[in-house]
DNA sequence: CGCATTGTTGACAATCGTCAAGTTCGGTGG
DNA sequence: CCACCGAACTTGACGATTGTCAACAATGCG
């Protein structure tokens, strides 16, 4: 008799690709929507073959024309300093939506990527706009989205700015423990989907600081490391470390 | 005969104090609305007696009920980190929104406070969401609005994350410059509405390293220093810095 | 006029970046 | 299946930018 593989989906009944059968809806925009509004919703949402690992959602200088929310998979997204360095600016993971910068934009100023095999939703940006105008929620739900994307930057600015190193790798892994549960994930276990250099990248510093604060905290106690997997040892102790 | 005093408007009549005649329309709200709409977003406007220095828009806290559009003067956003210590997420100018972040929040997570004398324009949310229905021009502009908070801060994060202490300070002077010229200002002259430690709490560096680095580029004739009054003398150079 | 706030300048220290060497891992092809 | 190659990561030594501490000057407000 076989044990059930971990981590893995129990029971995998073919559900239709639906909002209302969506493993994130309750982290994406049909949140507060009811039938009718999700049927709509549905209406507009563009299908697509999975994105391999590396394959791009936008690029900077395509027209904008939708946003795109993440269903399964990682996304990250980056723009380029005038000499032509990456800065990756976020790294979005499943019911999150990329491409709201670009609103009222006519191309897109950042690239966004997979870092995984990753399954998007396109929602086509004036259609999002003319549904909306029916239901109030969705409209509602969209700027809620919005706004928690600016809080989500600030709260980047704030780390970058007041943080050191070790602080930012903490709050860093912190930060992904938190949404990974909440997105069903091992309680004390994540999965990295970016290198050490997009770490550091996104967070200010270079991939040997990285790496090597990553290896201070092992040492500490704090977590395992096994390549690209973190196992959370003292969750207590990484609060502390970020709130010092 | 007098000398007419420079940078004051020539003829002041007291127009009523509509968007309509809002000297920031063209930045703000208003700027796609027709008259129609206008004149209902007028009715929702609160009027305010303006904030002197120091005092406060909305802080940490206080429940959310409105966004504050910024009429004339200059505010700051900071939030705190765990220990209590200030990071400036923004400087934001006439034409300007300050409390998108909160919306979709029960409570303001960041202080916005008055620079200097400072009027602002309070937009209850949710009779803005409502009007919105009716008005989609005016849906679209609040999406702009919030998209383009979102993308000034991505810069601030590719600007913090790669960018060494001169060219953040050129970068920022830069920018000032330029939004401060799309306001009406001096062509070659502003006068910072912040402190050093301020400028270097923005920029994630301490107030020493921005006066050094103000001061050389004085030295280099890059800019002229008079108090917080900076006048610029090699545009070119200073963009330059920044793309360096 | 005096005091508090703001800004400037200097000396020194520390964190983090740079450069370099070496290791592990994963994928590809013989 | 094994060997090879490149990508990703680790670790060490050194240096530079920036922060810290301190003294002092200038400004502005009561």
């Amino acid at each position: 008799m076989n044990q059930r593989p971990a981590s893995v989906s129990v029971v995998h009944v073919e559900h239709p690709s639906t909002c209302e059968n969506c493993k994130v809806r309750q982290l994406c925009l049909p949140v507060a929507l009811n039938g009718d509004e999700l049927e709509e919703l549905d209406l507009l949402v563009r299908k697509r073959a999975p994105l391999k690992n590396h394959e791009y959602v936008y690029r900077i200088g395509d027209k904008f024309h939708s946003l795109y929310a993440i269903r399964s998979g990682a996304v990250k997204t980056y723009g380029l300093t005038s000499d032509g360095k990456e800065q990756i600016t976020g790294f979005h993971l499943p019911g999150e939506i990329v491409g709201m910068d670009a609103i009222g934009s006519d191309v897109h100023a950042c690239n966004a990527v997979a870092l995984e095999v990753t399954d998007v939703c396109e929602l086509p940006y004036n259609q999002l706009e003319e549904i909306g105008q029916r239901f109030p929620m969705l409209q509602h739900e969209l700027a809620c989205m919005m706004s928690r994307e600016i809080r989500a930057e600030s709260s980047m600015l704030i780390m970058i700015g007041k943080m050191n190193a070790e602080q930012r790798i903490a709050c860093f892994l912190h930060n992904l423990h938190h949404r990974m549960r909440q997105r069903g994930g091992e309680p004390n276990m994540i999965d990295l989907p970016m290198s050490r250099e997009d770490i550091g990248n996104y967070l200010g510093l270079t991939l040997e600081t990285v790496s090597r604060r990553l290896g201070f905290l092992q040492s500490e106690g704090v977590i395992k490391l096994e390549k690209r997997r973190v196992t959370f040892r003292d969750v207590e102790r990484l609060s502390a470390i970020c709130a010092s």
